[in-house]
DNA sequence: CTACAAAGCCACATAAAGTCACATTAAAGG
DNA sequence: CCTTTAATGTGACTTTATGTGGCTTTGTAG
């Protein structure tokens, strides 16, 4: 049998470092499908590399946050498979436009073997991961950074999207309503996310099933047609995504387009 | 039998390898129908000429990680001593530029203990270890991301730039010419260095002592004075230094102010 | 504070990958 | 047609990567 490549491996852990701050050895076991002896040496490797600092259980990020953040990423098998499926909309050649976010750090990271795309974003994990694969023009929406999305909002961030027009952007939301539009926390990334869409030819939503039982406040007042809304999984009575059913096209990850 | 042409394989496991990051000997002796030996000797071949990197069991890219990363680590302790020394320059409410580079990450490094600070950079992994802190209000400069220095560059860019003004800023240069002039290696990047300095009430020079023997091929058009040079040391006999010396107030980190 | 499960460490086993010398084969050139 | 040469295959041996099991350490619930 042939073995798969360890430099990959520690391209991935030091790329899921990147976007999670931290990682696990059985969570990497697992994935990889390797024995933790296996992970921990990688670990080590890259430890005495100075790229990562190994903790009990497994290794978090240089110079911040030393807390090891054992929140293990919420549904994030669920987002992965909405990165891959919202992955294969993307043809080559393509500009298209990525919201920040955690779902779609998936979507970003099912691009990173792709070449001959241009990435217009405003996530500063997302604009990092892609510029490295120096195979994806990156082009990143600046403005105020936002800490806890890791990403530019303001009207900076505005005027630069009006600067350009895409093939497709893919947003995120807070939240789902009983109506089955899409909102979110603020009235500022509302709007965002709103122009985004504007600026798209099509637009996709991202949202996990999670989303569905959240409500958050302001409604993301998209004019232009959504293309669709990909999910994971649509959760049974749920007045929120028999809503959405009616009113969006939808994509369950996972199943056939 | 014919024998198909060796220099097809060749191309084709480097546009291989273009798209997929890495490819391993087994993968490869079995699609070309070849002995792993030879396979081999194809990769070992090609990494002698410097297009790929051989790993145990396959190849990987060069470009892949070691950019920024790996020039970070060269002159480390001269280049947080400037960053010490450029951060006691910043009095708290300040709103300050910083440039991309490995120097000025230092400054960053040496900043994430502060608040009430205001930081513009058109770097991301400075945008996002300062974002990171919660304490410090960060904006980035976006634009197009130029993967080597993992920071923006462009129309965009400098449209940003035009909109602040600030304090301080902390730029970078490629080199120091014979003349005592700060240098760059692109028109682009001397430009937007140049109107960063524009941007700001007073503008330091952050460049370790390795910049005095570096020659790089466009003058930075400075047309704002130069607060200072902030270097970790100067070295004896080198034209540009005696005559950076002569044009600019020099503070080498370490001494007295 | 103790007990116990999870994680880490170390030494050893093994299969895949690498190396090298040598054999074989196909193209090339009189 | 024969010889030469470059490329490839083969087999013996070495090295590397990974897994396994026994034992120690660490973290944490009770």
């Amino acid at each position: 049998m042939s073995r798969p490549l360890a430099v990959d491996r520690h391209g991935q852990i030091l790329q899921a470092l990147e976007a999670q701050g931290s990682v696990s050895v059985s969570d990497l076991a697992e994935r990889f499908n390797v024995s933790m002896e296996t992970i921990r040496r990688d670990l080590k490797l890259l430890a005495e590399e100075g790229r990562l600092v190994t903790v009990h259980g497994g290794a978090h990020r240089l110079s911040n946050e030393p807390s090891l953040s054992r929140r293990t990423i919420e549904n994030a098998e669920g987002k992965a498979a909405i990165g891959r499926a919202a992955a294969e909309l993307v043809e080559d050649g393509m500009a298209i436009l990525i919201d920040s976010g955690s779902t779609t750090l998936a979507l970003a990271q099912a691009l990173t073997n792709r070449s001959d795309l241009t990435v217009l974003t405003n996530s500063l994990p997302i604009g990092l991961l892609l510029a490295r694969t120096k195979t994806i023009k990156t082009v990143l929406l600046g403005g105020e950074i936002e800490p806890n999305d890791e990403a530019a909002f303001g009207l900076d961030t505005l005027d630069l999207i009006a600067k350009y027009r895409v093939d497709l952007a893919f947003i995120g939301a807070g939240g789902i309503s009983e109506t089955g539009a899409f909102t979110d926390y603020t009235r500022l990334a509302a709007e965002q996310r709103a122009r985004m869409a504007a600026a798209a030819k099509a637009t996709y939503v991202l949202a996990d099933h999670t989303k569905f039982s959240k409500r958050t406040p302001v409604p993301i007042p998209i004019t232009a047609p959504v293309a669709g809304l990909i999910t994971d999984r649509l959760p049974k009575s749920e007045p929120a995504a028999e809503a959405a059913t009616r009113l969006w096209p939808i994509r369950v990850a996972g199943s056939k387009p």
